[in-house]
RNA sequence: GGCGAUGUAGCUCAGCUGGUCAGAGCAUGCGGCUCAUAUCCGCAGCGUCCGGGGUUCAAAUCCCUGCAUCGCCA
């Protein structure tokens, strides 16, 4: 009996909408849940959206609309989304649910009783502009950030969380449990911060500054502060304390976030569930971020990340392949559409996808799309056992699964692809196909093949689901049917013969990036930059005479194709200058530019007619740009 | 300022406890096949393994130091 499972995302603030970021999260944690669903296991996921907070009456006020309605339409955005991404949540909490918020009262009072929370009253810098309390060191100048104002000295009585108390309980069972907290960096830095004294947590916020919260159930002057309200999600959702799904899956638990919310999950969360009696959870798995590169291209940032942008134009199970196996789980990641164009192009296209197409091609063709009978175990001359290959796959993949690393079970996948495709070259099946007497062996390796297909499309299924069970149609199967079950994929084979199957279609087909990214991106063709010169020194330098200089006219030499010439202001004298850029410069986009010529350049003749220095250009061989001043000069300004 | 991480081929990175560890993928070049989505297969990388010093018979791998980048904390 495989043990159940259960997976949450953190619940996202609805102070913005959905982004890269929240979607990584929550497909790796649709992916795991997928994949404890392929070990058998009865699985449990959990996301939602976080929505108390002066954060979100602030957000909301920008917009026009209460806390309430501002945080239902953004609520939605995220309820909506990931449907698209054929992510699968099987319960969505909003902390502003009724019975969330009977839990948090629940867990307060509990923790109240036991004498966890205290009543006091401090004295901080507060900036009525922000409506909140400043360290020293936030402070530019010992004035707010943001206002530019000196703060006030205010006193103000809160309730707090005697996290303090379960420090060394912390530390201990972090030492005890090394796998509490993965990656081992993330631990390492729980670990740290726990080396200093642990101050207790403010659990409250006046209503006087604040009325978006749950009221404390022992004293209504009060909100509860937003990550303890938030926090509690993990098991309110699950119906505690006496729901069965509590009692089922909360034992189960592993929690995935981003390295920025470590602390509270990292400290609160386990403190807080031992304060009030619940046991601790078992797994934190932390990930780090998406740094996005500014590429010429996404101008509009927002809209390069905005993953309905990213599904519509590359496919959920490109999106999904792509961010799976770009990113080492727990490390930062680069993310361009270049490098997403990269992914499809040579995993999913030119390997998966090929290798589908052409095996399914050879079958249709040579076997007139009828599936052959052949023996599994047959011994063939080559050297290649894509059987036993298979089950090699299969077990690095669920090794590398069982510890997050995504990566790594994909890399497991596309080695096997790698073999099928070998196996193809070696065993030439078109070779086979032209004598009579091959012809059971041709069925052995057809056999085989799509045996392989399917064993493949097993194994993508946590990552592409939509494109695992395509395969799985075309190779004769029941798509309907758990065919991603480990012990399912094992089975070799299992595609029953003599049935006809479809015509094949294509996976993934290839991009070409100057559709999406237009021709400046084809950039993959640039040279490398050259080396840069020897060292020169400035008086060397000196002797360069650049000038600012106004085109005042332009025109093609007739017979030269690459040269133009020019007539330029130097501001106390014009004169002509010839330059070969005819081929990337019509004159008339020259005409008012202010260009930088180097004017004391010993004049020269071309094509007949006489040059008086020269105009500067970055230079590769399928592209030039003309260097302009970026603001207006006189002309004749001297460049140094 | 304290603690920690990282720095390996053009790019992204594997290389655990020292001895085929100088590697993989992508990109590039050449050759082969023709079933296939101009795909697939094979071959090719003379990289100061950030710099400097040390330990050792032997270091990318351990120690010290410097530099760079990043993270956490103050």
């Amino acid at each position: 009996m495989t043990a159940p499972f259960y997976i949450t995302t953190p619940i996202y603030y609805v102070n913005a909408k959905p982004h890269l970021g929240h979607t990584y999260t929550t497909i790796a944690t649709d992916v795991a849940r997928r994949y404890h669903d392929m070990l058998g296991a009865e699985t449990f996921m959990l996301t939602g959206t976080d929505e108390h907070g002066d954060k979100i009456v602030k957000a909301a006020e920008k917009n026009g609309q209460s806390p309430r309605e501002y945080a239902d339409r953004i609520s939605r955005l995220f309820a909506e989304l990931w449907p698209e991404l054929n992510i699968h949540c099987d319960h969505f909490i909003r902390t502003t649910d009724a019975s969330h918020i009977a839990v948090v009262i629940d867990i307060l009072q509990k923790i109240y009783d036991k004498g966890d929370i205290y009543y006091s009253e401090y004295e901080g810098l507060y900036c009525f502009g922000c409506e909140r309390f400043f360290n020293e060191r936030e402070l530019v100048d010992g004035k707010c950030p943001d206002h530019g104002t000196p703060p006030d000295v205010i006193k103000e009585s809160n309730y707090f969380f005697k996290m303090s108390r379960y420090q060394q309980w912390l530390i201990d069972s972090l030492t005890d449990n090394p796998d509490l907290i993965r990656p081992a960096r993330y631990r390492n830095e729980v670990l740290s911060f726990l080396k200093e004294p642990l101050e207790d947590l403010c659990i409250s916020r006046p209503k006087s500054r604040l009325q978006w919260g749950i009221t404390l159930p022992f004293d209504d002057r009060y909100v509860t502060y937003v990550w303890f309200d938030a926090l509690i999600n993990y098991v309110s959702a699950l119906g505690y304390p006496d729901g069965e799904h509590f009692k089922k899956f909360w034992p189960h638990v592993h929690h995935v976030v981003a390295k920025d919310i470590l602390k509270p999950h990292g400290i609160y969360w386990p403190t807080m569930l031992k304060a009030a009696g619940i046991d601790a959870y078992k797994h934190l798995m932390v990930h780090g971020y998406w740094n996005v590169e500014d590429s010429k291209m996404s101008k509009s940032l927002g809209n390069v990340v905005d993953p309905i942008y990213l599904k519509e134009t590359y496919s959920t199970d490109a999106i999904r392949y792509f961010l799976m196996r770009e990113m080492v789980f727990g490390l930062d990641s680069s993310f361009s559409e270049t490098s997403i164009i990269n992914r499809i192009n040579s995993d999913l296209a030119n390997d998966l996808g090929n290798l589908f197409s052409r095996v399914l091609g050879m079958f249709h063709k040579y076997f007139k799309s009828t599936v052959p009978e052949f023996d599994p175990d047959a011994k063939s001359d080559f050297q290649l056992d894509l059987k036993s290959d298979a089950q090699t796959a299969i077990s690095d993949f669920c090794k590398a699964m069982d510890n997050f690393e995504f990566h790594k079970a994909l890399v497991a996948v596309w080695e096997y692809i790698g073999k099928m495709n070998k196996y193809v070259d070696v065993t030439a099946p078109w070779e086979l196909a032209k004598k009579k007497e091959a012809k059971k062996q041709l069925d052995t390796v057809i056999g085989n093949l799509l045996e392989g297909l399917r064993v493949v499309s097993g194994l993508i299924y946590p990552v592409m689901p939509e494109t695992a069970a395509t395969m799985q149609k075309h190779l004769g199967m029941d798509a309907e049917k758990p065919f991603y079950r480990i012990r399912e994929i094992r089975e070799w084979p299992q595609i029953p013969p003599n049935q006809v199957l479809p015509k094949a279609v294509s996976l993934f087909p290839r991009i070409d990036p100057e559709t999406i990214l237009g021709p400046a991106a084809s950039g993959e063709t640039h040279e490398p930059a050259a080396p840069i010169e020897p060292e020169i020194g400035f008086e060397e330098f000196s002797r360069i005479d650049l000038r600012a200089a106004t085109v005042l006219k332009a025109e093609k030499i007739p017979k030269a194709d690459k040269l133009l010439k020019l007539e330029i202001d130097l501001g106390n004298h014009t004169r002509t200058i010839v330059a070969g850029i005819a081929k990337f410069y019509t004159p008339d986009e020259l005409i008012g530019k202010s260009i930088v010529v180097l004017a004391n350049l010993k004049p020269a003749k071309l094509m007949g007619v006489e040059s008086k220095g020269m105009l500067l250009a970055a230079v590769e061989k399928n592209a030039c740009s003309v260097a302009v001043l970026d603001r207006e000069m006189p002309a004749g300004a001297r460049l140094k």
